[in-house]
DNA sequence: TCAATTCTGTACCAATCGGTAAAATTAAAA
DNA sequence: TTTTAATTTTACCGATTGGTACAGAATTGA
């Protein structure tokens, strides 16, 4: 039977959910308190280091997801085409088709930027390589699949503030189509 | 000679770069009374309705710039195709590169984007269809001008949270080159 | 069973939040 | 110059902010 004293881990993805919806400035303690069902005192005992140290361990956790379900099948997956489809159908369910917004992406528009520059640096910088690590086994050339690396990575990004912007998961769903037809001719 | 005395539209770049730089929330008032120069009180002279008129009236200039230098040529310049390599200088420009965050972009992301949802969806809508008008008008097949314009305004978004995730301004110029091979093959 | 540890609720703190009110000042109109 | 209006300074408001202290409850291992 599961425990049913709550674990840091428990709490992230709640948190995470308030930190999306409200960005990192925005998600008070109030609100952080009422979305995890957890008081200030339970907050405090988990993350010491308060709001920042909770934005921290939602990063961690997310770069940790994108890693094992995304990163590390681009990269040593045998089948790097499929890698690659797997990885667009993946985000497309991550993101809800733009109906959830990338935290990491937030925070990089955002002042909190500075604070957390390593760890929106590394998420996206090994995005990229991975990317462009399967499409070069996939069959594009080098130079190539790095180029098409970054701007699939930012035409993600960019979907997701059009597709909300517009209030349009289209946008997003057109997206995911673009890239599926420019990564994987050969399909 | 220049009137010494403060307008309203003479503060909106100082509070356009405020709400950039630290989003809707982050931009508190002290922050806003110490970039503009002007006290609470002028603040609220100007702005009756505080921080929400002010951000509304920074996105109607941005808006009102857009239109004029980007939209209106693009629906209505005699050559479409010189247009749309205008629009890659401008917005370049506009953007510096990546280093620069669009306001706009940024309130999608945020909580604030149904505060002012009208405006962003205006924006971004009326980017689209003008860039794809002159697409369309400039050799293209209506749908595909449809589709690449989408792309473009997505991918000028997505370019900016790179740049800044990255720290490297070469993510936009990448962009920069990309697009204009896609949206102009002819050149 | 008991003690050690982990967890949580409550009360509290100084600082800051957005916003208001009105006096004091300045500039424009008569 | 006098009147009127536009602008700015200053002081203030209640509410909320992130964070702390700590007692007590719950859970744990021995």
């Amino acid at each position: 039977m599961a425990r049913m004293v709550m674990e840091r881990a428990d709490v992230l993805p709640a948190l995470g959910e308030v930190f999306r919806e409200y960005g990192f400035e925005g998600a008070s303690l109030a609100l952080i308190t009422e979305r995890t069902g957890l008081g200030k005192g339970s907050l405090y005992h988990f993350f010491p280091g308060g709001k920042e140290e909770m934005a921290r361990a939602v990063l961690a956790e997310i770069d940790g997801w994108f890693e094992a379900h995304v990163f590390q099948p681009l990269r040593a997956g045998e089948d790097p085409r499929a890698a690659v489809a797997a990885m667009l159908a993946d985000i497309s369910a991550y993101f809800r088709s733009g109906r959830r917004v990338c935290l990491v992406g937030l925070f990089a528009l955002g002042d909190v930027r500075s604070r957390f520059a390593a760890a929106v640096h590394g998420y996206f910088a090994r995005w990229r390589d991975a990317l462009a690590d399967a499409l070069a086994r996939a069959g594009h050339d080098p130079a190539e699949a790095a180029d098409l690396a970054e701007e699939a990575v930012a035409a993600i990004q960019g979907a997701l503030v059009l597709a909300r912007a517009l209030d349009d998961p289209g946008a997003f769903a057109r997206m995911e189509a673009r890239l599926r037809r420019r990564l994987l001719p050969w399909a």
